[in-house]
DNA sequence: ATATAATATGAATATCTAATCACCTTTTGT
DNA sequence: ACAAAAGGTGATTAGATATTCATATTATAT
């Protein structure tokens, strides 16, 4: 499933050249789209040959699929640090959706880039979504046994909807909004959703 | 915004064959995304010559933002018909979320193509989703008026909240999902979410 | 110090594809 | 019936691009 299959750098010097390919993709395919930043270009703006992407890659494509990888460890890993404390699950989700936010906003070409995997390649594209939905469908089946999420509810929609809620709200946080984004907007946002996560949308 | 630039055809048989290249295009759209699915393997799967394309369309991208347009369109009609008679928000939202289920396994292509925009043409996602939102807001507000939704929560956050799960939810019931999909299981879904967006998530 | 492994290069290659255009056929209105 | 408008064609063009390879430089371990 969610493999790397790259041979990783060995020594200081290979690991920087890796890292500046890895820096100037990510840049690219935020800016250009994958299929429009050619190797051509990624090279250009790190100062490489051509031939040295090709030490470090067996193809555009395995770049890519690196670059998606390392976000999902990321963002994965970024969540559960967070809301390791955490004592319900509605905090869990508050501090979830804080964190996904302020990643995206750091990181808004991760967010790009993951969201191109539909077009660039189609198996990881339904490995990252299904693989992120299995973990948070655990999580909420162990709410549901801890009396802390209605069993009546679905939890694999559930883990959708909420996939859902952060990648939406997300979008239009980096995106569409052209306002600067100050604190109190992004504590707004979140506190939107959390009302409706403790009470539903209704009075 | 978002308008259509294409000159429509003057004949029966200039209809059928503009037709024929749109199924054609959302077949290969959606199977090989729009960057693999080539002017000629649209022309040949609707047995057209190439020349025959230019008629009917500048250019791939404008083809491509035709079938986008027409999916909006269709989108919004169907929903703001099939909720036209709705007494209450929250019934509101349970056709409007059917409804798009509904659209979306009939016609799965529409969803991988709206996807697709944001590597085809960027302005045409950000108009798409923005579009979209703007609308649903207008709707949220005026519920926030006759005090059928918390006027605690901003309604463009709740906009873009809604948004994402009935795009999430529509991901996992066409694309992960690998059992049959039966009404049951639809309804199941929905159900799961309205009693989310009524009461919360907790018991 | 030197052999070996790792890293770096960019011109050349082989392949692909959106769009054009000069010419042909069919349909329509009068 | 017939001119004009609409529809149809596919070989050709002009440009682009991922990957290879022979060769060169640099780093590392003994």
């Amino acid at each position: 499933m969610l493999e790397v299959s790259t041979s990783m750098p060995k020594t200081k010097k290979g690991l920087h050249t890796f890292n500046k390919i890895c820096m100037s993709a990510e840049k690219l395919f935020h800016e250009k789209t994958y299929h429009a930043a050619t190797i051509n270009d990624i090279v250009n703006d790190a100062n490489l040959g051509v031939g040295t992407f090709y030490i470090y890659f067996d193809s555009k494509r395995s770049l890519y699929r690196h670059l998606v990888l390392s976000y999902y460890h990321d963002i994965r890993k970024s969540i559960a640090e967070k809301t390791k404390d955490c004592k319900t699950r509605l905090e869990c989700e508050k501090i979830g959706l804080r964190t996904f936010l302020d990643y995206v906003i750091k990181k808004p070409h991760a967010y790009t880039i993951i969201w191109q995997s539909l077009l660039v390649d189609r198996e990881l594209f339904v490995d990252y979504y299904t693989s992120f939905a299995e973990r948070y469908k655990k999580q909420l089946d162990e709410s549901i046994e801890k009396g802390e999420v209605n069993p009546e509810i679905d939890t694999i929609a559930l883990a959708y909807a909420l996939m859902g809620i952060s990648n939406f709200v997300g979008l239009e946080t980096i995106f569409f909004h052209t306002d600067v984004l100050d604190e109190k907007r992004i504590d707004q946002i979140v506190d939107s959703v959390i009302i409706m996560l403790e009470k539903g949308i209704g009075n």
